[in-house]
DNA sequence: AGTATGCCGTACCGTACGTTACGGTTCGGC
DNA sequence: GCCGAACCGTAACGTACGGTACGGCATACT
């Protein structure tokens, strides 16, 4: 049935596979794409016999660990019932703040860089993992926000997906392809805070619907 | 001296080393990061022993194939005399869709794609050219155009360096990132005008200075 | 106790690739 | 015509690493 990229992964797992995985994890980190099989064996205290056994070969290993720290950062989808202007507010700062401490971790920027590297040779699978979990995850978690906020008045939008990425450049701006390339970028607490309050701003500003300005949001192209 | 990071490139070359290097650029752009001496050498049809003469060793090589991209692409600074809101408009424009085009560009995606894998392991040699003669070319060539438009009352802002990083994001947004993770987006021509646009249209409404709008811009977070 | 299963540690194999070495060819200078 | 330099094509070397095989040990089941 070809089990469309079997995004699930982190399931039916036994605990020294976690923690193997979680081996293989820190690895990844460390050494980026060069992390040998024999290196994670030996980090993971298990034998090269048992990694291939369990994730069939480089390739299953590296999809899996991936995989098993997608389905660690997976969070329950918000529930929200009423909303208004400052509970809108905190929710995207939410949002914002979140997305940047993602992108700023180390876990993230070596899963990112092995995803990118594979990306060029190989079959796109991790590409595919990676972007599932992160931007689509995210705006999958955004979408109904502000789709609840249009409801209330709050928004004014057409398209929620254009919408979300404003959003997501307001947000990320250069900060995630600096650190891919490995600029010494540093994003303290308290930057984070300052940077996602801005986004939150710059964003209400330009699709808030609390007044009467509709500056490049709903205007078409003068002519062609 | 040390002659720090030698960014320069692409001077001083023989003609015969640009092919070479050409040829080392297509493959890069086919083969991504895996691309090996011997076909380097079997498509430019030369040695390798003239390879490792050239350029040292296999780095050598890389490095070398990423300054001469990176020096064919640099371009005039602008100059620009008198400004107004449609020429800083469209030239807001030009930036944004050159911006697009260059990161859906093969050539830049392959090249960003390499310079990431190696970010991780090594010195960042790659990494810091890529974002020198990408990122870093686009502010240094952005910036002065703000801030004549800032002198002549069109815009308002603080600092240069914020008002550069908020155009960024609204143009680039998640563009990217998904192209290096290897999404199947497509850019169209027409697409890229639209976006361009748009981002255009969003930044003047953040930062222009023709009416009384100012969220998202000068006001200071409340306390902290 | 005896046996089977699962896993660790390690030695081993095959291959791919970076790097070097070398013979042959072209070309500019005398 | 002769020489040396530069370069091409290819063979050879060394190593790193993915993948496999095997012996030993521990636990579980009969």
């Amino acid at each position: 049935m070809q089990a469309s990229l079997e995004i699930d992964g982190g399931e039916e797992l036994t605990e020294r596979q976690k923690d193997v995985l979680n081996a293989a994890l820190r690895l990844l980190v460390e050494e980026g794409d060069r992390l040998t099989m024999t290196a994670v064996a030996r980090r993971a205290s298990c034998s090269k016999e048992t990694l291939y056994k369990w994730f069939g070969d480089r390739d299953g290993l590296l999809t899996a660990t991936v995989q098993w720290q997608a389905s660690k950062v997976r969070v329950a989808p918000i529930d929200r019932a009423r909303i208004d202007l400052p509970s809108l507010t905190a929710s995207l700062e939410g949002f914002a703040s979140d997305w940047l401490s993602v992108i700023s971790s180390e876990t993230s920027i070596a899963l990112n860089r092995v995803a990118i590297a594979r990306a060029g040779s190989d079959g796109h699978g991790l590409g595919a993992i990676v972007l599932e979990n992160g931007r689509m995850a995210l705006a999958r978690r955004l979408k109904p926000v502000l789709e609840a906020a249009r409801d209330k008045g709050l928004l004014a939008f057409d398209d929620a997906e254009t919408a979300f990425r404003s959003f997501f450049g307001l947000v990320a701006r250069d900060v995630q392809i600096r650190l891919l390339l490995g600029d010494g970028l540093k994003l303290t607490e308290a930057q984070i805070g300052r940077d996602a309050a801005l986004a939150t701003r710059q964003f209400l500003a330009l699709y808030g619907a609390n007044d009467n300005r509709d500056e490049g949001r709903r205007r078409k192209p003068p002519s062609s």
